[in-house]
RNA sequence: UCCCCGGUAGCUCAAUCGGCAGAGCGGCGGGCUGUUAACCCGUAGGUUGCAGGUUCGAGUCCUGCCCGGGGAGCCA
């Protein structure tokens, strides 16, 4: 008897009629009696086999009471196109082989609490949404990197361990390096200026740490970024390549990864919406939307959670905040020459209540308020001796920002919290699995 | 660190005013030739987070503790 072809269940339109082999998990099954139903999964999706007692040896249709879920098992069978079947096609069972049973697999197909499926995540990743979501985010790691390399822009990798902090050392895992202290990089931005310096138009893209005690839907221990930084470009240059970024991301997704988001449920005509431009508001602008909505609100202050949504709510787009005052930005922004209060920095927030997904901004250039600046915000000077340089010697207008893509991910896939866009998410006070 | 909510069967939850601790799913046994988180019949399964208090009587009320979830601050 000659063994039937291994095929993947995404390739199984292009084998109608012919016997096939699938190499897969038991995800689900269903039985009338004398017609079995088998929902295997093989990680490029999933799959229906329709095993009749009248058509199998008696020991093939027999299997079904071993077959429990999350077994593996082997399917060789006829393809068959089926509009009953989910997927519209099915494969008409000759053989299953077990090749290991799952006993009393923990993740059921009904509703489990977060508390239950958290510590149980390597099998969590297992499950249909959880599936799609790290399909859209692999799409995404993807569609960034061929964002970047079309338009140009070299990959510097920034590294992870660093000796100081950028933004100050409170929200930085520690930990010991040849008897010195070192910290988990917390952002790329000050590499990338080096490297930008380099070759002119950079980016980063890995995870980074923060320790802040955050318990929200938002935050994570452990999260990635990208980092782009380009020399010579204002915060204008750095806006019009946000919003470009955005774009293509959202439509890569649309475009290649549509069955996903289905399977999330995704409604995507507010995607659809996602075009150039996207509305441009200074950080005032915003403070009247959010005292016009009845919040109560201090200007000057930074936005938290509330504010945010309440901003992002008034567009259907993503929308970019400028000019936010210096005071609650970062040592490094440049400040407008226009208005030394008002830092040329620039927010996106994500529509439907996502909150921020990139933090950025053009950078201060000049050797000597950049010291004075260091100075004002208490941080080590001596640290800084390596960044001075860059204004030391042939100092340039520059720009960049940071996205995240958890939150990203999170935005587009529809899903509420960022834990759910990362593989092993590390969240506060908790490591495993 | 602070605020809010919760902890009852393996899972998700219910239990009226303080009055016999229940359902669905999952498990197990049986039935069904087109199921879509299949369905139908039957069945097993409980230290109600822990410690104390009030009461004839506590899952329910009170005190303390433990654990979990959500949010704030901070940020992507």
């Amino acid at each position: 008897m000659s063994r039937p072809k291994p095929v993947y269940i995404e390739d199984l339109k292009h084998h109608v009629g012919q016997e096939v082999e699938i190499r897969g998990w038991l995800y689900n099954k269903r039985s009338s009696g004398k017609i079995h139903f088998l929902i295997v999964r093989d990680g490029s999706g999933f799959v229906q086999g329709v095993v009749l007692k009248n058509q199998v040896p008696e020991e093939v249709f027999d299997l079904y009471d071993e077959l429990t879920l999350e077994s593996s098992v082997i399917l060789r069978g006829v393809v068959r196109e089926e509009p009953r079947a989910p997927g519209g096609y099915e494969l008409q069972v000759t053989d299953v082989q077990l090749v290991h049973q799952a006993k009393d697999y923990p993740i059921t197909k009904k509703e489990h609490g977060i508390g239950f499926l958290l510590p149980r995540r390597h099998l969590w990743l297992r499950s249909r949404k959880q599936w799609a979501l790290m399909r859209i985010r692999s799409e995404l790691e993807k569609a960034i990197a061929d964002f970047f390399e079309d338009r140009k822009f070299v990959r510097i990798d920034a590294p992870i361990l660093t000796p100081a902090a950028v933004e100050g050392t409170t929200t930085l895992f520690e930990t010991d390096y040849f008897g010195e202290k070192a910290y988990l990089s917390q952002s790329g931005q000050l590499y990338m200026e080096a490297a930008a310096m380099a070759h002119g138009k950079v980016y980063c893209f890995g995870p980074t740490f923060r320790a802040e005690k955050s318990k929200t839907r938002r935050h994570l221990m452990e999260f990635w970024m990208v980092e782009p930084e380009v020399a010579y470009a204002t915060l204008e240059d750095i806006m019009d390549l946000a919003e470009d970024f955005v774009v293509y991301l959202v439509e890569r997704i649309l475009e290649r990864r549509r069955e996903e988001l289905k399977i999330l449920e995704r409604d995507t005509s507010k995607l659809e919406k996602v075009k150039k431009p996207f509305p441009r508001i200074y950080y005032s602008e915003a403070v009247n939307i959010i005292q016009a909505a009845g919040l109560p609100f201090k200007p000057g202050e930074d936005f938290g959670g509330d504010e945010e949504t309440v901003i992002s709510e008034s567009f259907e787009k993503p929308v970019m905040v400028h000019h936010y005052p210096a005071r609650i930005k970062a040592f490094y922004m440049k400040r407008d020459p226009k208005e030394p209060d008002l830092s040329l920095s620039v927010d996106m927030l994500a529509p439907e209540g996502y909150g921020e997904i990139i933090g950025g901004g053009q950078r201060e250039d000049d050797y000597e308020t950049l010291v004075q600046r260091i100075r004002e915000y208490n941080l080590p000077l001596e640290s800084y001796e390596w960044y001075l340089d860059l204004r030391r010697y042939g100092s340039v207008p520059h720009a960049g920002f940071g996205l995240g893509l958890e939150r990203t991910i999170a935005w587009i896939a529809g899903v509420r919290h960022v834990r759910e866009a990362i593989p092993f998410p590390r969240l506060l006070e908790k490591i495993y699995p």
